[in-house]
DNA sequence: AGCACGCCGACT
DNA sequence: GTCGGCGTGCTC
């Protein structure tokens, strides 16, 4: 077999951390042309020589160094996994020495389309490094499984031109901001903290969306404009609908690429293969869409980046708040996280001066009363008089929202004679009632709760001890008799109501859109939504709040009821930011983040141990733990300054790759597979 | 993950 | 004297 004489070097397709890095393969003659960086191949691999996947990352002339090549058998140099932490910005990809043996030549290449870009592949290993994980991993993220239909038809005809050429951008003005905030992001590849304005729009087409939504979209037009491709990231798909909305009013036809997991799998890999044409587009999606490959990217934009749908379920567990972050830098583009609350992260950047704060011009804001539970309402009634009196005059002239915090009838019941909580017999699970004519059961498995008694006093009657979205609808039905109740919630998917008059009951989170507005927005039990304990707990409320205060029409009533305080002020004045930045300020003294990072690492205590040994003498690093945690493991929180981030997430990576091949746990008969090391950087959860 | 190489118990 | 156990290490 004749070879070219240049180097394949390829990512292997596999979990494995100590098998992430770049393996070198020969390239025959008759693969030359096709194998170019970005392919899908097939390589020999291990000893068995067995055929895996990967791909061609580039390609690059053989070692021209003098190394004597070949040490055939012996043990040839090993990989010495403890450099030296340089901590290195620049260093792509080359970082490990070329391989001096005899190289296998790679036994084919997949398909000729070139689906793994230089900038995403730069992308997917930089955020892998910085959590620890396997480039492979990220890699899954941003490139959809192969359609052989779907990739043929797109390899015989490329590029469209006449796709995005049709149909005009409309002019982006941003009437709402400082004229030339905005713009000049674009045009300067700024990076902005956006407040959003908070108020629904009316499409010319006739559909209602929030102006957030407006916004975004013309953020990615001017991107358009500039000739380069914008990301518009959005957390879930009800958002999704509105800035597709936005966009059917602005962008050019055929501009606009979807990437979700949504879509049928043919579908996705069509518009993923979409965004690999040379030509500008605007790339919306999910939290993956950070990841999409994009000619020329001009901007990458989140919306409400404090949504918890934002955080990556699958390893590395990477935000896309971070992704987005480390791809601004490494294309040079446009930033924005466009939102009505702040998150506190996107508030440390701008306290560091990284990202500019941007804020309408005019204070347009929700008309946000808060309303004190007083001792007059009694006992059981949620909504003071005043709310009453507010939704009554708001449903004379159209739909009234109100946001509760759980949905079902009534999700916690307790003893009626001795009032603990009521368990299930089976899980210990809470029980409750799924409608008001349900029988008891299990809110996590579901089991009826036959025959209950209490464990303490031997009673047998339930007590409905808090209110779901149905108990609530009941309620408000009865007053406001002959008014329509709709509900809204994970069960009762309700995207948009129209101007009539009716009364919208919605758990927090899943608030339909009103045509026109609503007019008049009931936040109710804010006190429970603050019982969560949780670190995050007033910044989410506030975020679930605000989200649901801009639903309102302009000027119309939003009565927050039974929260007073800080979090009432900061709502009523618009002023999230300025909490932002106070819970910041605390975060800081309690050495918590996102004042500096924090990763879990959970193993084998010797394991664990061992990793922990890495950081020892890093500046700034300290460990808490380790602890018992379930079957066997252990587990320790670091917390580490962000300057610290690379060289504490290379000692990581490297304990992980030394857990894996390391001693393996004795596979004797029956035992479960002993658990290996894990990191997880940046956990929400964690604290 | 697979798979090969390597050093200790019961078999023709 | 060997066949074969799976502990250990590597995969360009």
């Amino acid at each position: 077999m004749t070879h070219t004489g240049l180097v394949a070097r390829v990512l292997i397709d596999s979990p494995l951390p100590q098998l992430d890095h770049l393996f070198d393969y020969a390239i025959p003659a008759e693969l030359a042309d096709v194998a170019q960086p970005g392919v899908r191949v097939k390589v020999p691999f291990g000893s068995s020589g067995r055929v895996v996947g990967g791909y061609l990352i580039e390609r690059v002339e053989p070692a021209t160094d003098d190394a004597a090549p070949a040490v055939a058998g012996a043990a040839a140099g090993g990989a010495d996994a403890g450099g030296a932490g340089a901590g290195g910005a620049g260093a792509g990809g080359g970082a490990d020495p070329l391989f001096h043996g005899t190289l296998s030549p790679l036994e084919s290449v997949v398909s000729p389309a070139r689906v793994l870009t230089g900038e995403v592949w730069t992308l997917a290993r930089a955020v892998a490094d910085r959590s620890a994980g396997n480039a492979g991993d990220v890699i899954r993220l941003a490139v959809p499984p192969r359609r052989v239909r779907v990739e043929k038809a797109w390899l015989a005809q490329p590029a469209d031109a006449a796709d995005t050429a049709g149909g005009k951008a409309a002019a982006c003005h941003f009437a709402d901001y400082p004229a030339g905030a905005l713009t000049g992001i674009i045009a300067q590849r700024g990076r902005a903290a956006v407040a959003a304005v908070p108020r629904p729009v009316l499409l010319a087409d006739g559909r209602t969306v929030g102006q957030w939504a407006l916004t975004l979209a013309e953020l990615g037009v001017a991107a358009l404009a500039a000739g380069r491709s914008a990301i518009l990231a959005v957390p879930d798909y009800r958002d999704q609908d509105q800035l597709q909305a936005a966009l059917a009013q602005l962008a050019p036809a055929g501009s606009v690429r979807r990437v979700d997991a949504r879509q049928s799998d043919p579908d996705r890999y069509r518009d993923f293969l979409a965004c690999l044409d040379p030509v500008p587009r605007i790339i919306i999606g999910n939290r993956s869409a950070v990841y999409a490959p994009a000619h020329e990217l001009g901007l990458i934009a989140l919306w409400d980046d404090g949504d918890p749908l934002y955080a990556e379920p699958l390893s590395p567990y990477v935000h896309a708040r971070d992704a987005a972050l480390v791809r601004q830098q490494q294309a040079d583009c446009a930033l924005v996280f466009l939102g009505h609350a702040r998150s506190v992260e996107v508030q440390r950047l701008v306290g560091l001066g990284w990202l500019q704060s941007i804020e309408p011009a005019r204070a347009q804001h929700p008309r946000v009363i808060p309303t004190e539970l007083q001792a007059t309402d009694a006992r059981g009634a949620r909504i003071p008089s005043a709310a009453w009196g507010a939704a009554r005059e708001a449903l004379a002239r159209g739909p009234v929202l109100v946001q509760v915090a759980s949905p079902g009838y009534a999700p916690v019941l307790a003893c009626t004679t001795c009032r603990h909580a009521a368990r299930c017999t089976r899980c210990q699970g809470p029980l409750g009632l799924a409608a008001a004519d349900a029988a008891p059961s299990c809110r996590w498995c579901g089991a009826l709760a036959v025959g209950w008694h209490c464990p303490l006093c031997e009673g047998t009657e339930f007590r409905l001890v808090t209110v779901g979205s149905g108990r609530t609808a009941e309620e408000l039905g009865r007053a406001f008799p002959g008014v329509r109740v709709i509900v809204a919630d994970g069960d009762h998917i309700v995207q948009r109501v129209d101007a009539a008059p009716a009364l919208v009951i919605a758990t927090r989170g899943a608030e339909p859109l009103a045509h026109g507005g609503y007019q008049a927005v009931l936040l109710l039990d804010g006190e429970r939504m603050l019982a969560r304990e949780s670190l995050r707990v007033g910044e989410d409320c506030l975020r679930w709040w605000s989200n649901a205060a801009a639903l309102a029409a302009p000027g119309a009533p939003v009565m927050l009821v039974g929260v007073g305080g800080v979090l009432a002020r900061t709502l009523s004045l618009w002023q999230q930011p300025r909490y932002a930045a106070a819970e910041l300020a605390d975060r800081r003294s309690l050495r918590f983040p996102p004042a500096l990072r924090a990763a879990s690492v959970t193993g084998a205590a010797p394991a664990v141990e061992a990793a922990l040994d890495g950081l020892t003498g890093i500046d700034g690093v300290d460990v808490l733990g380790p602890v018992g945690a379930d079957e066997g493991s252990v587990r320790a929180i670091v917390r580490l300054p962000y300057a610290a981030g690379d060289q504490v997430a290379h000692a990581l990576k490297a304990a992980v790759v030394r857990a894996a091949t390391g001693r393996r746990p004795a596979k004797g008969r029956g035992y479960r597979p002993p658990p290996t090391l894990k990191v997880r950087f940046d956990d929400p959860e964690l604290l």
